[in-house]
DNA sequence: GCATTTTAAGAACAAATGTTCTTAAATAAC
DNA sequence: GTTATTTAAGAACATTTGTTCTTAAAATGC
């Protein structure tokens, strides 16, 4: 009455699959992809995460919590204002260049691979762009508020278009845009402060 | 020493495959799914683009051409200027809340799904972006001389971002993001025209 | 040390994919 | 009308896909 205990920690095995579904989306990651990539196999896969969907899901919500909700984390805070959001696009700036996000954001590639198809994907996307919006929201009043932006600021539009500049930066970095392109996308998204 | 000759146009096939694609993805629409759609056997579709592949290709190049190039050739004229811009991003609004485009932008998809892998895909999604920000810089440097921007607008870097908000739109569109959304990206865009 | 339970490894399977091949129909020159 | 050539229709094929099943190994309680 004692059985044997996994060889592979359920977190780990999660990362992987995440960096995996990331980079080459979810139609283009086979399964033996992942059983190759994370040394996990077959039945590990199934036991853990009930079948490719549920392993997807897993790993989106994973990226969701970690990577995004590390980045946007700073947005939330109370007295969060301009200078978190510079250092926002500064940051995305430099991974979407060359670093772990070279591939875009895993949040928006999903938007495009599943073209908004009701279901738990399109909701968790949905929920990340809400999320991103409310997060500049909250970072443009409160920037407007101490004078580090524009009296007047149509914060809620300027919110809409930081985050649609996130996905666009996203895309373009995917696509493979200069370095260049994706710093003017950036530095004009932060430049609109100054303009009411 | 004379054939029968073909029921289908080939203009035909590579319109309704270009819908196809554009809605689906490439990884997305199988062989089948064009035959059922388009009305052109197998033989067809290989007999006239030799593969899905080619197939592809055509397509995209079709909707670079003729979507794409409609709507911003108005922006290549010599003298096209802030009224050609904010009709671009008025047609885009409308295009991606709800009509034709509401999949998004068929180049933006495909830069995502290829994920910037070299091959002929990502050489036109990147003849694509580039041809954008040229069209862009275009109007916008006519826009100053002519005082409809402000004088010291930084052309090259705001070309950049409305080409990346271009890109974005089209992304949370794909997303199903709210009208609002979209419609103050576009604005947000436009107004970037009266700060330096 | 044995028994029991859960895991690991991968063989096996049904379904779907892109592609090719086979067969028959259709067309225009002779 | 016959024939040559190309098309249309879809059957057939080899791969690859996600999933399940089989088999054997591992590990704890007794």
């Amino acid at each position: 009455m004692s059985p044997r205990t996994r060889e592979f920690a359920e977190d780990d095995l999660l990362i992987k699959a995440m960096h995996l579904f990331w980079h080459k989306g979810y139609a283009g990651t086979s399964v033996r992809d992942l059983v190759e990539n994370t040394g996990v196999a077959h039945a590990g896969l199934y036991a853990a995460f009930k079948d490719k969907d549920g392993l997807f899901k897993a790993s989106l919500r994973k990226y969701a919590t970690e990577i995004l909700g590390r980045n946007f984390a700073n947005l939330e805070h109370p007295r969060a204002g301009r200078a978190e959001i510079e250092t926002l696009f500064s940051n995305a700036t430099k991974a979407f260049q060359s670093g772990i996000l070279s591939k875009g954001c895993f949040v928006a590639n999903s938007a495009v691979e599943f073209a908004g198809a009701p279901g738990p994907v399109t909701d968790i996307v949905t929920r990340c762009f809400n999320r991103e919006v409310k997060a500049f929201e909250n970072a443009l009043k409160n920037a407007v508020a101490t004078g580090q932006a524009l009296p007047g600021l149509k914060i809620k539009r300027v919110a809409h278009a930081m985050a649609t500049t996130f996905f666009g930066m996203s895309a373009i970095a995917r696509a493979g845009a200069s370095r260049t392109a994706i710093k003017d996308a950036a530095a004009a998204a932060v430049a609109q402060m100054n303009t009411a």
